[in-house]
DNA sequence: GTCTATAGTCCGATAGAC
DNA sequence: GTCTATCGGACTATAGAC
């Protein structure tokens, strides 16, 4: 992140990340697949919280405030991380490359919430539209924290913008 | 689109598809930034064909529906390419950096969905999550499509999705 | 750790179309 | 005379095979 940071991601080579970091450029590539992997691996764990959260929300709860509730979870914990996950999200904003792989993993994050809502009884395609749209309301909202000079709180901007969701949707 | 079919993407050269088109590697580069874009350089019309359908819906048609109206008329144009669309389709299905790709120009046409509502007078965040929820419902719907054997109409599949979707998040 | 293929960039030259 | 297309060679970095 230091290097990414500094002389941007295109213009910085796994040599010097690997140098850097006391390695050479082949243990660099034996733990992450590519120059990319290295800013989302750390992602994986919030997938985890995120699954976990809605196989564990009661069976009373509707399928989209399942989704809700595990997204506001995992926006607390990036709010924690304040400026690290602003930093990160500077660097990706700033190159189409990981830009790419940010939506891969949001796909595959709302493959894995589909699956978890399938688990608790949802039928498809209700189970993976309701992952989807969780995960549209999850950008948005992100994008407008890490925009925002003053802090706003991003579980609730989370929240709102579910809210503005069932506004639009509703329509006619 | 013979050369990734027959071999896959990852096993065709750049020099093979030069070879193949009677040209050099030098001369596809300059067509195309990169060996995936030339998958993709024809989609440019149909992001124009849907901003232009979203820019000229009536001014009492809700957002929500303009958008939907907008996808089923991309849908019809898709499904007139039947097989074409099918096989280009199988051919990102089988490879993650292609998918990548798709999901990056998905991603570049809900933005300009979103100016187009814009324009329409919509404000934020309810135009970026008109246009997002859009785009969730129609990738739902084209996937259901090319997997089906037997040909459902698309323009309809996408309706329906848009129902779903209302059903979901209508929630509690 | 060594070796290598291939993607993608940068320099430039050439030639036809209008 | 400018615009646009092709082509050539040298080069670097990524990433895969072993």
């Amino acid at each position: 992140m230091e290097l990414y940071s500094e002389r941007g991601f295109a213009q910085t080579t796994v040599a010097e990340i690997a140098a850097r970091a006391g390695l050479t450029e082949r243990t660099f590539f034996r733990h992450f697949a590519d120059k990319r992997e290295v800013l989302f691996a750390g992602a994986r764990s919030l997938q985890e919280l995120l699954v976990s959260s809605v196989a564990s929300a009661p069976d009373s709860v509707a399928p989209i405030d399942a989704i809700a509730g595990a997204l506001a979870a995992a926006g607390a914990v990036l709010q924690e991380r304040g400026e690290y996950a602003k930093q990160r999200q500077a660097i990706i904003a700033a190159n189409t490359e990981l830009q790419e792989r940010e939506l891969i993993k949001l796909a595959s994050l709302a493959s894995a919430l589909a699956e978890a809502l399938r688990e608790r009884g949802v039928k498809e395609p209700a189970a993976s539209l309701t992952a989807e749209a969780g995960i549209a309301v999850f950008k948005i909202a992100f994008e407008r924290w890490a925009a925002e000079t003053d802090k706003q709180d991003l579980p609730r901007l989370i929240r709102d913008s579910l809210e503005e969701l069932r506004a639009v949707t509703a329509g006619h």
